[in-house]
DNA sequence: ACCCCGACCTGAGGGC
DNA sequence: TGCCCTCAGGTCGGGG
């Protein structure tokens, strides 16, 4: 469900429940998530105070007053909900978080997410952190790091923008939109690349990603905002879920094809297949 | 060292 | 109504 802009529309609806709250109650329901929530998690941060909260890549990052972070991952079906009265636990809410102002369910029906505790010192040299790309909305990110990044790679170009190495936070729906964007058909090998698509390319990511976030995220399926509101960034979409349906631009069907097992979707007018490399220069 | 693929889960929706 | 199939926004570890 989440990509960068909905984990970041979601940690910014936590965020006046949480900062500077004390969490006074702690419900684990069930611990079978990807990895298994520690079995001390209630113990350990019950009582303690939010002191600040950050996203890294789609990774939400709760650091505690103990020294030690929460750190929450939504996988594909995650989802926070909030609630200003006692509500009983939805069917797949895994862990309540309570606090003087609300009580925050973390519901995931697919259990690809996590919910761990991580000493706050260590979370740069973490197994799930330590390997992660350039934040692209940071000035660590841009078309001259992208093309260094992937300009020896014989890959497509699509797949390779949600590889985290390259760059955090780009998911299968956004990795279409910024492509479509930029005027770049995912099928083209990174090595194909010039650096001034790569800036072209950059350029987009960081807007689309922007732009989502500023809609409030997307709301596919029953993603939606902690207090129920929904995003609206889905109807911005030029071409994901779009198969068949006339370009916004200039009319051709979108195609669609599986890329990497993932569905892809481009205008095959807009976003040409070049068969041959640019000559370098 | 790289890349691809299956696997991890549940639920929704379409076809019959 | 209901069964069965396919598909879904993420990530990781193993095998080629």
């Amino acid at each position: 469900m989440p990509e960068l802009p909905e984990v970041e529309t979601t940690l910014r609806g936590l965020a006046p429940y949480l900062h500077a709250q004390a969490i006074t109650a702690v419900t684990v329901r069930r611990t079978d998530l990807r990895q298994p929530i520690p079995a001390n998690l209630a113990k350990s941060i019950t009582h303690q105070t939010v002191s600040s909260l950050e996203r890294r890549s789609k990774y939400m990052l709760l650091h505690l007053a103990n020294r030690q972070t929460l750190l929450i991952h939504l996988g594909m079906s995650g989802r926070f909900t909030t609630y200003t009265t006692p509500t009983p636990p939805a069917k797949h809410t895994h862990v309540i978080l309570t606090t003087p102002k609300a009580e925050l369910h973390f519901t995931d029906p697919r259990r690809f997410g996590l919910c761990l505790l991580i000493p706050t010192a260590k979370l740069a040299t973490h197994p799930l952190l330590k390997h992660l790309g350039p934040e692209p909305l940071s000035p660590a990110f841009s078309g001259k790091t992208l093309h260094t990044a992937i300009h020896t790679k014989k890959t497509a170009v699509k797949p390779t923008l949600m590889d985290a190495k390259v760059v955090v936070g780009v998911g299968n729906i956004y990795a279409s939109e910024s492509l479509f964007r930029s005027h770049i058909h995912p099928k083209t090998p990174c090595s194909n690349l010039t650096l001034k698509q790569c800036e072209v390319l950059a350029g987009h990511i960081r807007q689309t990603l922007t732009d989502a976030i500023t809609a409030g995220g997307s709301t596919l399926r029953d993603y939606r905002h902690g207090d129920g509101q929904l995003g609206y960034f889905q109807h911005q979409f030029n071409v994901y879920g779009r198969k068949g349906e006339s370009c916004p631009t200039c009319g051709t069907p979108i195609e669609h094809a599986v890329m990497a097992q993932r569905s892809t979707y481009w205008c095959p007018t807009c976003q040409p297949l070049k068969a041959n490399k640019k000559a370098p220069r």
